[in-house]
DNA sequence: ATTGACAAGTGTACGCCGTACACCTAACGT
DNA sequence: ACGTTAGGTGTACGGCGTACACTTGTCAAT
């Protein structure tokens, strides 16, 4: 009985190992799937145990954005800071791809723990070190937002795709039937569509992430080059991107009411 | 009796009503507070008499998606692409303002609705009827990503507010050593915060929001407009935006792993 | 060797959630 | 007058996070 009881908890749980059971359950069944309860059955144990190791569910997915900041590679040394910032956030990327679940949890949080902030501030120094005022820097981060940590909302290409996931499973003629409609409802988005996928299947399965997200990158890093150069590190009174646009000058109010 | 029960249930709840309900209950309580019971409770109805009018809780967030969507102004007429995208994307912030839950629901959103694809589709005809080539305007809507609704992950700025949110509840000395620990360990996030603070208290309450999402957007637009100069209609293999970063050539693979 | 404090795991229970399913009831076309 | 049916009800189930009281195994001090 005390031999099979020694046998059975060998190793006592500790946060450290409620922790990584939790990265690796999520990884593997996604975050939605990931409850005190099943995470407790995973680790063999009653889900009350898990409350004697982390205060609450909200501690454990802070915990586990932390476990993923910590796989960020810290930044390259002597380099430029473009290629310093674009690795890091390449490098974050990488981090969120092994971690599917990352991107929701890291959405959802409101509270920034030590770990986050620590990879900010750093992040920050990145800029700082390359000779940016203080002022453009913080724009710059804006501008940056969540493509720091190395992904954006994917709100477009999954409808690229169009219907293209469900549509597999359909009939020839019902797929004949829906691409007509959409060729029809949705002339634009299908023609992006099919320009993107080099295939000739009707709807193309996707594009290429990753070239769209560096995409957007350098066009970013690249106009954060022009402003840097432009006004190189000193501080006008509101550094002002855009030349072009009328409502430049005042940009806090446009179209949207007022938000005080 | 029977007029009691006339006067209370005048109206007999319909799909529409259950709709706006939801979307007064999501802006007043938030989305988090949003249940099919609570709503249920606030029509005066049973929590099971909603499913007569929507599927289910995702259909009903759905709907509330489109409800959204109908609030953003159409395109302007007669003005070039880039005033007419700005204008959209400002309407999209707007009505995102309105309504506080709308960004959490977008991203969580994965099917699309017609109102959405429809958005989707008239935002890309912006770029198309500028004369933008069809592979330029798929790789300018994923560089817009989340900006297209007029968000874009904020999370950077609550933490260059710091723990201001907490540290007024805190007595001053706390406020100054925890001023002191912030200074230490996240120094470089100290300064842009104090910096885009223009009054001197400890740590700013944030920054101008509209500001830096207007900062961001046109550094996207000019961006934009210079690619589009660049190659004016021509569809070469494929567009580099940046000039400079020496991985752009192949920019699908780089310090991530094998994403097939 | 005994004890007693304490950390770690257990069991039960509560109130919330979304929603399946059977039921009632009032209005309406025939 | 009557069957159909749309719309509202009641009950119930399984899941969730977690409060709280409990056992149990470990080890230091007596």
């Amino acid at each position: 009985m005390t031999q099979q009881a020694e046998r059975t908890r060998r190793i006592p749980l500790s946060r450290d190992r409620v922790l990584a059971a939790a990265v690796v359950l999520a990884d593997q069944v996604g975050i939605e799937a990931l409850s005190m309860r099943r995470l407790a059955q995973e680790l063999g144990v009653v889900p009350m145990a898990l409350y004697k190791h982390v205060a609450n569910k909200e501690e454990l997915l802070d915990c586990m954005v932390d476990a993923l900041v910590s796989e960020i590679d810290p930044p390259v040394r002597d380099a430029g800071w473009k290629d310093t910032v674009r690795l890091r956030v390449l490098s974050a990327r990488g981090a969120l791809l092994r971690h599917p679940w990352a991107r929701q949890v890291l959405e959802s949080r409101t509270n920034k723990t030590p770990a986050v902030l620590g990879y900010m501030d750093s992040f920050i120094g990145m800029f700082l070190a390359g000779g940016f005022s203080v002022d453009l820097t913080h724009h710059v981060m804006h501008a940056l937002g969540s493509r720091m940590w190395g992904f954006t909302q994917e709100l477009f290409d999954d409808s690229a795709g169009g219907d293209a996931a469900g549509l597999v499973t359909l009939p020839p003629e019902a797929q004949a039937a829906m691409f007509r409609e959409m060729a029809e409802r949705y002339p634009n988005i299908l023609k992006v569509a099919t320009a993107s996928a080099h295939q000739d299947s009707v709807v193309g399965q996707g594009c290429d992430d990753q070239f769209e997200f560096e995409f957007a990158l350098d066009l970013l890093l690249d106009g954060f080059e022009r402003l840097h150069r432009q006004h190189w590190s000193s501080t006008p009174a509101q550094t002002s991107p855009a030349q072009t646009s009328p409502a430049q000058t005042s940009p806090a109010q446009t179209s949207t009411p007022a938000t005080p």
